[in-house]
DNA sequence: TCTGGGGTCCTAGGACCC
DNA sequence: TCTGGGGTCCTAGGACCC
C-alpha cells in the first residue's frame, strides 16, 4: 500500500508553532510581495477564496485576519524536520513537494493505527499536524488523504480500499476536478462528455481517454482502477532547467536596477547547478512589464545565450546573462520582473566541459576556479546565505521583494532563534 | 498602488534524412 | 486528376502539479 502524508494548511502551521497565538485564528500567508493569498488556515477558507489579491480583501474581513508574508527559509526548514520525522518509521519515503510525501506501507497488520501512531509523533516531534491518505496507488492515495482531512471523523488517517463496497460511493461523491492529474482544462472538456465524478472517470472507456485526451489522463484512470502506473521522479534526479526569478517590489525601468537584479538571479542559480552538480550550456534571460497594468506599455522579451563551454561557474553565468539583458533592454518601459534560467543541462563530469581546448595550463586554471566557487558555496552555507556575493546588492532597490510581514527565521538563524522569557 | 515562483510531461508540427 | 513513405530530432505550446 501506499500512504500519502500531507501536511495540514503547511504554511500557516508553521507559523503557529512559533507564534502559538495565532492558534485557532484566521491566518493566511502572501506570496512573494505580499500580492496574492497562498495559503490559509481553516479559519481564513471560509473567508477568502485561494489565491485572492490581498488588496481585494475586504476591509471588514481584513481586520479580522492576520496576514503574513511567505517565510521560505522557515517553511523548507521545517519540511525537512516533518520528512526526517517520517523516516525513522517508515522504510521508503518519496518527497513530493514542500508538504508531502509518499510513502510504502507494506508489512503492517494494521497500517490505519500505525499511520495514527507517525500522525501523532510528527505533531509531537515538529509540531505540525498531518494526514495521511492510504491506497495501492498514488491517485488513490491523494483522494483518500483529500478525505482523511475532509471528514472529521477519519482523525486524520484514511484508508481506501478498492474491494470494499464503500469504494463505488467514496468515487460517485468525488468531483472530476479534484482528482491528482485533472486540472480546470481537462475538468471543464470531461464534464461535456458528461464524466463528472471521480467514478465516472473510474467506468470510462480507456481508448476513448487516450484518443480525446492523452497516456497522461489514461493512466489516471487506470490509477482510480487500483493499477499502479504514475511513478514519481527521485527527488535526486538533477533538474534539466533551473530558473530563478521574482516580480519585483517595484517597477523600474532602470538599467542599473535590471542589471543589479540579473546578477543576484544568475548567481543564485548558478547555486543551484552547482548543489545539483550540473554544468548548463545556456542562460536564458527574460524581463516582463506589469501585464495588468493596461495603462503601460508592455513589452516581454527573452532571449538565449549559449555558453562558449558548459559551465557552473557563477562568474561566467553572470557575465551570459548581463550580455543577455543589454541586448534586450530598452529604455521607456517599466519592468516588473526579472529572471535567469539555466538551460541544457548536463551532468558535471570531471572532463566533459574542457573539450577540445583543453591544455594542461586551462585544466590548472578550471580547477582553481571549481575550488573558488566550492569555498564561496561552503562559506554561504555555514555562515548563513548571501554571506559572500558577487558584487553588492542594494537594501532597497525597487526589485527587491516587498515582505512587510515577514516573521522570524526561527530555526535557520542563531539571531532569529525563539526567545524563552 | 497592489495580482507568485518553479517545475514536469506530452503532443503537434516542422526540418531533415534516406 | 493522381506530387512516396517512414523515421528521428527539435521546439513551442499546452496541460498539469504544489
Amino acid at each position: 500500500m501506499i500512504g500519502l502524508i500531507d501536511c495540514n494548511n503547511f504554511y500557516a502551521s508553521c507559523e503557529r508553532v512559533f507564534n502559538p497565538k495565532l492558534e485557532g485564528k484566521p491566518i493566511g500567508i502572501l506570496s512573494n510581495n505580499d500580492g496574492c493569498v497562498i495559503a490559509r488556515s481553516n479559519e481564513l477558507k471560509p473567508l477568502v477564496p485561494m489565491g485572492m489579491p490581498a488588496y481585494q480583501i475586504q476591509p471588514k474581513i481584513r481586520k479580522q485576519v492576520t496576514l503574513l508574508s511567505s517565510n521560505y527559509e522557515l517553511y523548507g526548514d521545517m519540511s525537512q524536520r516533518v520528512f526526517d520525522t517520517v523516516s525513522n518509521y517508515t522504510a521508503n519515503i518519496e518527497p513530493y513537494s514542500i508538504d508531502e510525501a509518499f510513502i510504502q506501507l507494506n508489512g503492517f497488520s494494521d497500517i490505519t493505527a500505525h499511520c495514527q501512531k507517525l500522525k501523532t509523533i510528527v505533531k509531537r516531534d515538529t509540531g505540525i499536524p498531518v494526514s495521511i491518505g492510504i491506497a495501492t496507488t498514488r491517485t488513490l492515495a491523494k483522494l483518500a488523504n483529500h478525505i482523511a482531512k475532509k471528514q472529521i471523523i477519519h482523525q486524520g488517517v484514511y484508508c481506501l480500499s478498492t474491494n470494499k463496497k464503500s469504494f463505488i460511493d467514496t468515487l460517485k461523491a468525488y468531483a472530476i476536478d479534484e482528482i491528482w492529474g485533472v486540472g480546470r482544462r481537462i475538468a471543464e472538456k470531461l464534464q461535456i462528455l458528461g464524466i463528472r465524478t471521480a467514478w465516472d472517470l473510474h467506468q470510462a472507456d480507456l481508448k476513448q481517454i487516450r484518443q480525446q485526451f492523452s497516456v497522461v489522463l489514461e493512466r489516471t484512470v487506470l490509477e482510480l482502477r487500483g493499477i499502479a502506473c504514475i511513478e514519481l521522479d527521485d527527488l535526486s534526479t538533477p533538474k534539466k532547467n533551473i530558473m530563478t526569478s521574482r516580480s519585483f517590489g517595484r517597477l523600474t525601468g532602470d538599467l542599473f536596477d535590471l542589471q543589479e537584479a540579473i546578477r543576484i538571479h544568475a548567481s543564485r542559480g548558478a547555486e543551484k547547478l552547482r548543489y545539483q552538480k550540473s554544468v548548463a550550456n545556456a542562460v536564458l534571460v527574460f524581463l516582463k512589464t506589469n501585464r495588468f497594468r493596461k495603462d503601460l506599455i508592455q513589452y516581454h522579451p527573452s532571449i538565449v545565450i549559449p555558453l562558449t563551454f558548459a559551465t557552473d561557474d557563477s562568474r561566467l553565468i553572470i557575465q551570459a546573462a548581463q550580455k543577455g539583458l543589454r541586448s534586450i533592454y530598452k529604455k521607456g518601459y517599466l519592468f516588473m520582473k526579472a529572471g535567469v534560467m539555466l538551460l541544457d543541462l548536463k551532468a558535471k563530469n570531471s572532463n566533459s566541459q574542457y573539450d577540445l581546448f583543453t591544455s594542461e595550463s586551462s585544466t590548472y586554471l578550471q580547477q582553481k576556479n571549481d575550488k573558488l566557487m566550492q569555498t564561496i558555496d561552503s562559506i554561504n552555507q555555514k555562515m548563513g546565505k548571501n554571506t559572500i556575493q558577487l558584487g553588492g546588492a542594494r537594501q532597497h532597490a525597487p526589485w527587491q521583494i516587498k515582505r512587510e510581514q515577514l516573521s522570524q527565521r526561527y530555526t535557520t538563524r542563531w539571531d532569529e532563534l525563539p526567545l524563552v522569557k
